[in-house]
DNA sequence: AAACGCACCAACCGCCGAACT
DNA sequence: TAGTTCGGCGGTTGGTGCGTT
C-alpha cells in the first residue's frame, strides 16, 4: 500500500488536501517515494489537524509511528515537539502573567537552565516557551547592563547549590545566567574597596562604628562582579579593623571592604563562599571570630552575644552590574538610616509560611520581580486586574488556593527541603535574621521607612505591614540587630528609587506595588529619599 | 518608502538517558 | 552485556513582524 493510500485510512478527508499539497511523499523531484523526505520548517494548519486527529485516535507517544500510520511527512522528534508545543490541550497562550513570570526567575534561579522542569511547574506552559522567553529576557537585560537575576536570588540559590556541587562556579555560570566572560570577565577577586551609599553593602546600622556612610566603595567595576558567589560577613560591634587579622589568607578570594575615611586601611575580609562572623566576648569584649561555611547558616546570629552588637551580612553580588547601576543602588542606602537597616528587622518579623516564603518571598524573586510589575504596568495590566485573584500578588499568603499555580506548591516542596541546599537557600536569607536578645528592647521593631519597601518585593499582606508600622511609629530608637541585606533592597534602592526615577506617588512602580501588596508606599519612599 | 535592527517565536539539531532487544 | 531505538531536553537557528532611521 502506497504511503498515501494508508494516510487516507487514517486521516480521510484531511488528507486530500494533504495529498494535493507537496507535503506528503514527495522527494526533491517532487515524485512520491517511499522514503519521503521529511519536511522541514513550519507546520500548515492541515498537517496540524493530521497530528491532532492521529494523537486523538492513538494517543501521544510512538511518535515515530505517526509518520507511518498518518501519512504526515514529519520526524516524530517533530510531531512530538509540535504536539507538545502547539497541539495539546490546555496549553495556555499568551503573554506570561506576573505571577508566572516570578516563578520562572525563582525557578531559573534555582533550576538553571531546565525549562522542562519549570515547564513542569508551570501549567500550560512549554519549556520551549519558557526558554524563549528566559533568553530574550537575558538578551534584553544584557543589552542594557541589568543583572539576570536580583543579587539575593543568585547568591541564595547558588549558596544552596554549592552545598552539594563542589564547583559553584561552574553552577553561576551555567545556572545564573552571567554574562559570559568576554564581557565580563570573572575575577577571583570579585568584590573590593565597596563604597558605601553605592550598591551592596548597606545594610550597616547607623549606631554602629562603621556607619553606611564611613564605607568606601573604590573600585565597582563590572569586572569585579564576576561569576562569585556573595560574599557574607557579619562583624558585630567594634571596629572593622579589629579583624584585619582576618586578611591574611586566601587574598585571592577574598573581597576587600574599605571602610573609608578613619578606617581606610582597615578591611573586612570575606570570602566567596564563606562567611566571618566575629562574635564578642561577653566578658572580655574581644571579638571572637568564627568562620562559617556558607550554606551552614550558622551566622553568628543563631549563637550571638547578649551584648549590645550589631552586625553586617555582605552578600555580595554574583553577577555582573554596571557601575551607574551600582551607584543608583547606593544612593538609596546612603543615609544613614539606610534601608537596608530598617527593613531587615521586617523580615525577622515575617511569618514564616512556607507559602509565603515560596510564592512571594523567595529572594530569587526580589528585584526583577519589581522590574517585572513596572513593566506590567507600563506595558499593559492584560495578565492583572485587582480582583483576580488567582492571578494578582496582592492576595494573601492564604488566598492563594485559586492559584494555578497552586499544585506548584507540592513540587516545589523539594526546594524548600531543609535538608536540600534549594530549601536552605530559599530560606537562609529569612534564618539569617536574628535580633539580639538585648540591647534594644524593640529589636525585633522594623523600620518604617523600608519595611514598606521590602514589603512590597516580599508580598507581605497589608495588615500585617500595618501592624509593623504601628509598632515603629511607637518606639522610634534605633534597632540592634543582625542586619542581613536582602535584595529586596536592591530593588529598592535601584530598581525602584533610581531606574524609575524617585519614588512618587506617580510613579508607576508605587502605584504597582500598591496594588500589590495594597499598600501605599508613597510616603515610605518619600521618607527614604530624604534621609 | 526602503533599509535596518530588534524582539519574538517556531522549529530544528545534537546529545543523552532510558527502555528494549 | 552490548547495540539499537525512542523520547526528552537544551542550545541554536531561521523566519516574521514591528519600530526606527
Amino acid at each position: 500500500m502506497s504511503q498515501n493510500a494508508k494516510v487516507k485510512v487514517d486521516n480521510g478527508g484531511l488528507l486530500r488536501d494533504l495529498i494535493d499539497s507537496d507535503l506528503v511523499g514527495k522527494g526533491r523531484g517532487g515524485e512520491s517515494t517511499d522514503e519521503a523526505v521529511l519536511k522541514k520548517g513550519p507546520w500548515t494548519s492541515t498537517e496540524d489537524a493530521i497530528l491532532v486527529d492521529y494523537v486523538k485516535k492513538h494517543g501521544e507517544g510512538n511518535w515515530n509511528a505517526v509518520q507511518k500510520n498518518s501519512g504526515l511527512s514529519r520526524c516524530g522528534k517533530s510531531c512530538r515537539l509540535r504536539w507538545a508545543n502547539h497541539l495539546r490541550p490546555n496549553l495556555k497562550k499568551g503573554a506570561f502573567s506576573i505571577e508566572e513570570e516570578s516563578l520562572i526567575f525563582e525557578l531559573q534561579a534555582k533550576m538553571g537552565n531546565k525549562w522542562a522542569r519549570m515547564a513542569a511547574l508551570l501549567p500550560g506552559r512549554t519549556d520551549n516557551e519558557i526558554k524563549n522567553y528566559w533568553n530574550t529576557r537575558i538578551k534584553r537585560r544584557l543589552r542594557a547592563g541589568l543583572p539576570l537575576h536580583p543579587v539575593e536570588g543568585c547568591m541564595q540559590a547558588v549558596a544552596g547549590e554549592d552545598q552539594q556541587n563542589p564547583s559553584f562556579h561552574e553552577i553561576n555560570t551555567a545556572n545564573m545566567g552571567f554574562l559570559p566572560s568576554s564581557g565580563y570577565h570573572s575575577p577571583d577577586v570579585v568584590f573590593e574597596g565597596l563604597n558605601a551609599g553605592q550598591g551592596f553593602l548597606s545594610c550597616i546600622s547607623e549606631h554602629d562604628e562603621v556607619s553606611t556612610g564611613s564605607l568606601q566603595m573604590n573600585c565597582l567595576e563590572p569586572t569585579q562582579f564576576g561569576s562569585r558567589m556573595p560574599c557574607m560577613i557579619n562583624y558585630q560591634r567594634g571596629s572593622i579593623s579589629q579583624y584585619s587579622s582576618f586578611s591574611g589568607k586566601s587574598e585571592d578570594l577574598f573581597s576587600f571592604l574599605n571602610p573609608c575615611e578613619d578606617d581606610r586601611d582597615e578591611k573586612i575580609i570575606g570570602s566567596f563562599g564563606h562567611s566571618f562572623s566575629f562574635d564578642q566576648d561577653p566578658a572580655d569584649k574581644n571579638l571572637l571570630p568564627t568562620f562559617h561555611v556558607q550554606g551552614s547558616h550558622s551566622f553568628s546570629n543563631g549563637n550571638s552575644s547578649t551584648s549590645r552588637r550589631t552586625a553586617l551580612k555582605l552578600e555580595l553580588p554574583s553577577f555582573q552590574a554596571s557601575e551607574a547601576e551600582l551607584n543608583s543602588m547606593w544612593i538609596a542606602s546612603a543615609s544613614n538610616q539606610t534601608l537596608l537597616e530598617s527593613v531587615d528587622p521586617l523580615i525577622q518579623s515575617l511569618p514564616r509560611s512556607p507559602k509565603v516564603e515560596s510564592e512571594y518571598l523567595s529572594p530569587q524573586n526580589n528585584g526583577l520581580l519589581e522590574v517585572l510589575v513596572y513593566e506590567a504596568t507600563q506595558s499593559s495590566t492584560k495578565n492583572q486586574s485587582h480582583d483576580k485573584g488567582s492571578n494578582s500578588f496582592s492576595q494573601t499568603a492564604g488566598d492563594t488556593g485559586g492559584s494555578s499555580l497552586d499544585f506548584c506548591e507540592t513540587q516545589l516542596d523539594e526546594y524548600r527541603d531543609p535538608i536540600s541546599p534549594l530549601g536552605q537557600s530559599e530560606t537562609s536569607i529569612f534564618n539569617d535574621y536574628r535580633v539580639s536578645a538585648s540591647g534594644g528592647s524593640h529589636g525585633d521593631q522594623p523600620h518604617a521607612d523600608t519595611f514598606p519597601v521590602h514589603s512590597a518585593v516580599l508580598g507581605l499582606k497589608e495588615d500585617g505591614l500595618n501592624q509593623f508600622e504601628l509598632r515603629e511609629r511607637e518606639q522610634e530608637t534605633p534597632t540592634e540587630s543582625i542586619y542581613t541585606w536582602p535584595d529586596a533592597l536592591l530593588a529598592s534602592s535601584d530598581w525602584f528609587g533610581q531606574r524609575y526615577g524617585p519614588f512618587t506617588g506617580e510613579t508607576p512602580i508605587s502605584d504597582s506595588m500598591a496594588f500589590l501588596v495594597g499598600y501605599d508606599l508613597t510616603g515610605d519612599y518619600k521618607r527614604t529619599a530624604e534621609a
